[in-house]
DNA sequence: CTAATTTGGTTTATAATATAAACCGTTGTA
DNA sequence: TACAACGGTTTATATTATAAACCAAATTAG
């Protein structure tokens, strides 16, 4: 049984993954909604995301308010990739 | 999106209930082996299962070795089941 | 027989993690 | 000019996972 990446297993940053898995471009608001997570834990968890290299944070304005966008990378993808193939002997799916 | 139930959302734990799901009874050392968890770890979620009524442990003999059994309860199958569901939904399955 | 070693664990200490609370700068607004 | 709200970050706390230390019984070695 291999090791589940510890950095996708983690509920929070998993929800986050998965969103920029299909969604290509979503912004700190629009993940806190979805997530319905705090923003300080939001914050925390896209730094650990972002320094791991699995997705990358553009922090720009929309107008006169600061808006911070994130994509997930190709590193990011992969680690997802496998994380899900491992996960699924652990579920026999 | 749903919460994932942290008592599932646990690599050994997980690997534990996947193994007697498919298995319907192994020992301490079985469960040791196939995990390659140490045993201080493993008593301890074992522990955490059984206190959550997921699974049974029964503390036997064999021959003058003592035996530790455990099965998973039909309350696990059914948090397994339910933790498998909401996880396809982060996994995009 | 007695002393070490191994087996099958449990208990306790430590390190890592997740999470929320407190905070900060900027911007709209009363 | 305050003061509330937005968009975050930093820091403190509580939980969790994990390993280390320990223990009793059984086996093996001298």
């Amino acid at each position: 049984m291999n090791e589940l990446d510890p950095l996708l297993h983690s509920q929070l940053r998993l929800a986050v993954m998965s969103i920029l898995m299909s969604v290509e471009e979503a912004d700190f608001v629009y993940l806190r909604q979805q997530t319905e997570s705090t923003a300080g834990n939001l914050s925390v968890q896209l730094d650990k995301l972002s320094n791991a290299g699995y997705i990358s944070v553009e922090k720009g304005f929309q107008g006169k308010k600061t808006r911070t966008v994130c994509r997930v990378t190709e590193r990011g993808r992969e680690a997802f990739r496998n994380y899900v193939e491992t996960i699924r002997k652990y579920l026999n799916l």
